[in-house]
DNA sequence: GATGAAATCGTCTACGTAAACGTTTTTACT
DNA sequence: AGTAAAAACGTTTACGTAGACGATTTCATC
């Protein structure tokens, strides 16, 4: 039953209810005997802290909420699973918000979670400037960025060296001979698309090469990677970069309906973004996303916050690898 | 900031924190003049109310948890899609706990939270029975189990028909002239694992088959997976069922190494347990589970319960798809 | 056994909110 | 204007807990 509250307890083992609470958090010392008493009613009532009430007293929720734009991508998936086995060791426990990539959701979410909802936020946010989310978020409480970084965010990040992968990326395929690369961007909008875009841009120019008509613009809808692909496929490219790892599958399978090969036909280069290896890989090179790593470092710098408040502001650029296809 | 309270409201607008509080939850009738007063100062103050208290006020937390054993896994992410968009149209948050297949991650979570600490559970439970979990959850809180059914659980259900599906894909294989059909299922001790194997067990003895030497267990470690494998191709399986769709791409790729091509050397079943389509699974038949449907059923389960504790139990049985290779 | 220090424990308040209960003001109707 | 009914609003309490503060008991030492 949830009606017993720590008053039975006390009655029950005939002491205060001042000496259960300090028996049950340790925050004073108390008779070896006493304590038994105590312990011995907690179990016989099946007693267990009130959780609101705890939360209400102590102001405290042992509640962190982490805002995702996408629950389904795997991405997100291994990065809400690192931070999970992070916060449990202390703890805590993960409210996963999903916004959809929507800003209204991450902003109604926001406010209304800010306000004794939870202790702290894990942030993947869809906002590329923090002007416009400033007005919601109170500034006494903690916030990492993770992937993604709003520009002018006051807030610890964790993020990747997305511009050095995508560059090493183009300067690959550039050794290899290829003149004609093509881009499928993700979400416009987003930080990670205009840092990986603008390497791209830069590698190409830094080469020589003509970026007219190879850049499109797209999101995992997989009509709009069709339309993508065939358009870049009439401008004759012959190695693409698809640039996160849903829209890279995809490309994988309409290729295949096509008969074109990869990477005989075409080259491709695609993202490892979650822990499991993903079938049709095989056969890209790959960006490979640190999001274990990710996870754990966001999850860690939160705890660290949440404990003090008073550390300089941290960021933190982890590498992606390039890996060629072999 | 958060330290500003109802009484704060109050004093600025210049009521009482009685018709505050009735303005923000709209529980008596207010002057409309009055109402503005107050509104305006909400506004002014940038006041949000303290969630914390109000649970603890109410004994509602507008939380619910949906305990899963593998967020990783598609098939639970896109669960946790679907419950998310239920939920939120209620105003409900969603608390994800990971078990990670573990029995005592499961105790912990449900003893923790069950007090207080949210208003329901959604249950992907790694117990088979209910028994070892029944001292656990008090009787008061409202439990939609999902996916998995433990034996003798007093709960609203939505799970799938695994038995009939892969009772036709049995079927359908032995139409197509299949003899030796090998079988790898999913972790032991869970219910939908036992639910199937039944239904192969079932089937190929129907058929006069032998299953001796055809059946392995695994789990989606890759090493298991590809060890599993060897050992039924070297009892010379023309066909596989592998009943899960992580370990179904796993298979995939191994054969894809060894040089095995499905389905021209060998025919592979697997299993469609995500919203996304994924590459690789174009080569086998499917079994498609109802994923969206069963995470939006269960979600409306829950939310029905909450609302009203006496409605009868429910058990909801959803058909789960099969689809040929063409 | 007297003393002070240390150990142990109890009383009571405050947290922010919702709502029961009570009071005042307005309105409708004679 | 007088009345009752209805509308509007204020005062106060209670929720379960943590911890400040204060009270009592135990203990070591003379």
């Amino acid at each position: 039953m949830s009606n017993i509250s720590i008053c039975d307890v006390a009655k029950h083992a005939g002491v205060s209810i001042a000496t259960v609470s300090h028996v049950i958090n340790n925050t004073r010392s108390v008779k070896e005997e006493t304590r038994n008493l105590v312990l011995n009613s907690i179990q016989e009532l099946n007693y267990s802290p009130n959780t609101a009430a705890r939360s209400f007293k102590t102001g405290k929720r042992n509640l962190i909420a982490f805002i995702v734009p996408d629950i389904s991508n795997p991405f997100f998936a291994t990065l809400i699973e690192e931070v999970e086995m992070v916060i449990a060791k202390e703890a805590l426990h993960l409210l996963v918000v999903n916004t959809k990539e929507t800003k209204e959701r991450e902003i109604t979410n926001l406010r209304f979670l800010a306000n004794g909802g939870v202790d702290g936020f894990l942030l993947a946010s869809t906002f590329d400037n923090y002007a416009e989310m400033e007005d919601v978020i109170p500034k006494h409480i903690p916030v990492v960025l993770v992937d993604r970084r709003p520009a002018g965010a006051p807030y610890d990040s964790v993020i990747v060296a997305n511009y050095q992968a995508v560059y090493s990326s183009v300067e690959y395929l550039i050794r290899k001979g290829h003149t004609r690369i093509g881009y499928i961007t993700g979400l416009p909008r987003i930080t990670t698309t205009a840092e990986r875009l603008e390497a791209y841009q830069d590698a190409m120019e830094a080469n020589n090469l003509s970026t007219e008509g190879f850049i499109r613009t797209g999101t995992s809808m997989s009509a709009l990677v069709s339309e993508n692909l065939d358009i870049l496929l009439a401008q004759d490219c012959s190695a693409l970069i698809v640039s996160n790892n849903m829209m890279a599958i995809q490309a994988m399978m309409l290729l295949d309906q096509r008969g074109i090969r990869v990477p005989q036909d075409i080259e491709l280069i695609g993202y490892m973004d979650s822990a499991q290896p993903q079938y049709g890989t095989q056969y890209m090179s790959l960006i490979r996303q640190p999001v274990v790593d990710m996870g754990r470092t966001a999850g860690q710098r939160l705890i660290e916050r949440l404990k003090n408040q008073d550390i300089p502001l941290r960021e933190t650029l982890l590498r992606a690898d390039f890996i060629p296809v072999h």
